[in-house]
DNA sequence: TTGTCTGCAAATCATTTGCAATATT
DNA sequence: AATATTGCAAATGATTTGCAGACAA
């Protein structure tokens, strides 16, 4: 397990340290986007000392290798996600409980002709997340009762 | 011409002020996002002593009442677009140039089924954008040569 | 008039940076 | 040993807030 972590910090020419090892770990172990602040104090648990720019700047460096996601939140704050889906997808995002969810659906494809031949511009990234209520805080929401 | 933005803004219950009809008026101006900071430099031109806050609280109330639009932006900084297009679209956002150029696609369809049958949740909204070279930025580019 | 909008000054707060000490290879 | 990583303290900088005066309806 602890080698899953090791292999993706070596792809990324990045130094195996006990805290990049942990920040993924965290980040694997449930499927809900967190902010460095959160996953700060996570870490603390297990690293006494750990300084919260030692956070950001892991989190930035395994965003920019790709394997941690950015959440886009009307927060104006970055959280990130980490999914083992090496495929590229989008997320699902739960407003409610920030859990996410993989869509293995990319609407590039259905965006190229028009913007090559429309625009006449060249795709360089997109950005696509949708948000919503996942099934179990739609349960709760109705169990809730509620016509209202 | 002024109606048009006051029209906007009794729509959308706020009142009508000077430097409301201005902001619109910018940003209608030309294709580019702009950010509350370049407003604000605009708009001192004609208001010799509003207040950076006064940008930022109608260009939020603008974007709430979705008369205007946010790019995202690597920045972690806001931007705001605005165009006359009523239906609902996409947006292509030059990175060169922030030149802005709606895409009257959207995928949402596509992913409704996804989200309802696989993830069982409900979807409340949805971000694309698609970031790339326009046209005009493109010729620039080629036209300084490069196979490079 | 009445509630909204604005300017100003100050606060907030997520994120970043500099640098010396430490850990990884 | 050579280089990358980290902790700490301090800085940054976009955005927000409180409040009294000004303005739109």
């Amino acid at each position: 397990m602890k080698n899953k972590y090791s292999d993706i910090l070596k792809k990324l020419k990045l130094k195996i340290t006990p805290k990049r090892i942990e920040i993924l770990s965290i980040l694997d172990r449930e499927n809900y986007f967190k902010s460095p602040e959160e996953i700060w104090q996570l870490m603390k648990k297990r690293f006494k000392k750990i300084g919260l720019p030692t956070v950001y700047r892991n989190l930035e460096d395994l965003a920019e290798g790709g394997v941690i996601f950015r959440i886009i939140h009307p927060d104006r704050q970055l959280y990130y996600y980490f999914c083992n889906n090496k495929d590229h997808h989008h997320h699902f995002v739960c407003i409610s409980c920030k859990r996410v969810s993989d869509v293995d659906y990319c609407p590039e494809k259905e965006v190229i002709n028009y913007v090559s031949k429309r625009i006449k511009g060249k795709i360089i990234s997109h950005i696509f997340q949708i948000n919503g209520i996942c099934n179990v805080c739609m349960n709760i929401e109705s169990s809730l009762g509620g016509t209202k």
